[in-house]
DNA sequence: ACAAGTACTTACCCTAAAGTATGTATTATG
DNA sequence: CATAATACATACTTTAGGGTAAGTACTTGT
């Protein structure tokens, strides 16, 4: 017999690797498939909702809203909107949002290694 | 009337994502909770099993396991048995898994400078 | 009058990832 | 002979993320 494990919820485990995981925190930030995405369209330079959207065909406007709030609730992207009709709605990385190209182009640079396998 | 999406499942975005977005391609090998955490106690050197096991306290043994597979599958770590009993089973990072560390480490940099408040 | 463009919102569903709880093989040791 | 240690395996359930489909508000153009 196995010892029985203590109960032990997703956001337990969640609270527990954010604490003491600094790639976590990060996974947390821009995780999911379309952060990422979202991010290196950004990081380009400010961009407009409909820019977005037409820029990355795949995503659903739900999906691409969605995260779009929650970068901006992280802090990692900036919306700005004119008061104007029809609306026209702005987004640009943050200071924080462009601190992780660094990360993003570290990323791009093993996946092209592993690609050119480099590592074999 | 909002035009009609055409139809694009989860394993299609999945496949857009992958294709064109190289941080997409390094979440699919280290994104979910654990397998940063796992890479991180092996970036130190070889561990054995049961080792991350104590040293992970939260993990389950089914989700230590079933990433230690996927890891070993997706060629960033090296498992060796030994054929004693009671099993003697190490596991450590590859070439590719190594490369991963400057990708970990600029995160782990960005994630200090935001809890620092760097980017305020 | 109505379609079109912009930037959303909302209700509902489906699947993949994570967690729970248990079982297994082998051998040494008391 | 039963227990402990190691490194798993597996059936089942829960949860969270993602997707679908549709609606809303406001105004300009035809």
């Amino acid at each position: 017999m196995t010892a029985i494990k203590e109960s032990s919820t997703i956001q337990e485990n969640k609270q527990y690797a954010l604490e003491n995981c600094p790639v976590t925190f990060v996974m947390e930030k821009i995780g999911g498939y379309w952060k990422p995405i979202i991010l290196w369209h950004l990081s380009n330079g400010m961009k407009r909702y409909s820019e977005l959207k037409r820029e990355i065909p795949a995503i659903t406007e739900k999906m691409l809203i969605q995260h779009l709030k929650q970068l901006e609730a992280d802090g990692l992207v900036i919306r700005e909107a004119k008061p104007v009709v029809p609306p026209f709605v702005t987004y640009r990385l943050s200071n924080a949002g462009e601190g992780l190209l660094p990360v993003i182009e570290a990323m791009a640079a093993w996946a092209f290694k592993v690609k050119d396998g480099e590592f074999l």
